[in-house]
DNA sequence: TAGATTGTTAATCGATTAACAATC
DNA sequence: TAGATTGTTAATCGATTAACAATC
């Protein structure tokens, strides 16, 4: 790996894409593809893959492109996805559940090592095969486990304060489904936020766009 | 409002933000507030914050700043989300069971109508206070219903069959949860992806460049 | 060797930030 | 009126695209 020094934003949000599209490419038995063919087939330009991965590393071979096994690994390496970080899940509610039972984690990276929830009727049932343990024993299984993530599938209300006190237990990251914002809040903290509220708001405004220029048209 | 014909990307994604920012100082009783102390809040430049706004019309007042109240109803009516748009969900597993419990659509314009699985085992079962159809009858509702939009929450392997299929029946706009991609598939047709593998492995490149650095500078 | 395709530098495009006159 | 803050134009910054020499 060349430098991953300062990579752009963009650039690594892009990465998981090509990972994807390599893992299918992979499968289908493919064992070669160009900048250009590779583009074509995820709608961005040839010279915008190979400036990305330049950021990285040399794969490619000039006359020939890309080897698909070899860069889809290196894209692996680089997102460092064979690290298996442990990772805690606090709330165990529909989304918690969803979560912990539809995500590949040990595909990205990530080990799921407890389920957290302050609901009495809740601590003890089985989700995704683990047990819920109850939002109490918190403190000693972090001593103990030292998750490096924390899942939040909480109401946003509660965000900020368990956020504070997952830091102040050595949490170095967080998937946010809450609606809170929880970046900007701590210095060298990892937040990845997924908010769906807002997403969906977003594909309002496109349909309503899409709705709008058909009166125009027409 | 001025011009909503071409506004970029970065800024229409930047609006449920605002909305939801505003939403909370509305809640919070603050009447008004100017865009430098808005910008120190959400962690962005004040000029950002006009230059976004005024995409759309001049909401602020100079000397006084932005009324709250109008702001916050103003990028409501910009997003769309008192229209009410009819949707659909497509697989009612874990995580469609999640989302049409856990979502506020009606606050984010629309209105989940039906919920479609074709497991037999959980047709008939109610989520989100919706009774599950057979996926069969779907082509019948929506000749009736006409819903815009589809929440695609099945696996990637059977979203395109079902995509093509939605759209032939009128399908405006897709809230796709699969991790196939279906962008630059349809002409006219809104998608919204929700790549939660995708974001989980940006994470992962986070949590890895952080113990990286850490590393480095012990 | 000739053709293909990379890696990389240069040019362009677009988004963000800064500055400031207008004005409440 | 004086102070504050907008709306808007200009300057800067960064990301994307184009071009091409290097080379497999």
């Amino acid at each position: 790996m060349k430098n991953n020094n300062q990579v752009s934003v963009p650039v690594i949000k892009r990465l998981p894409r090509y990972h994807r599209y390599l893992e299918e490419l992979k499968n289908m038995g493919v064992v070669r593809i160009s900048s250009k063919e590779l583009s074509q087939r995820m709608g961005l330009t040839a010279s915008q893959i190979r400036q990305d991965l330049n950021c990285f590393g040399g794969f490619g071979q000039q006359g020939y492109g890309y080897n698909i096994e070899q860069l889809y690994n290196e894209i692996g390496l680089i997102l460092g996805i064979n690290k298996k970080s442990k990772a805690i899940m606090i709330g165990a509610g529909n989304l918690g559940h969803a979560i912990a039972t539809h995500l590949h984690f040990e595909n990205r990276g990530f080990d799921l090592v407890g389920i957290f929830d302050n609901n009495k009727n809740v601590v003890g049932t089985v989700v995704g095969g683990r047990t819920v343990m109850d939002s109490e024993t918190l403190e000693d299984f972090c001593q103990k486990e030292q998750p490096v993530v924390a899942i939040l599938c909480i109401p946003g209300e509660y965000a900020a304060e368990n956020a504070d006190k997952l830091v102040s237990l050595g949490i170095k990251g967080f998937w946010n489904f809450t609606q809170y914002d929880l970046m900007h809040r701590y210095e060298g903290v990892a937040v990845e936020n997924v908010h769906l509220g807002d997403s969906l708001m977003t594909l309002c405004y496109q349909i309503n766009k899409l709705s709008d220029s058909d009166e125009v048209t027409e």
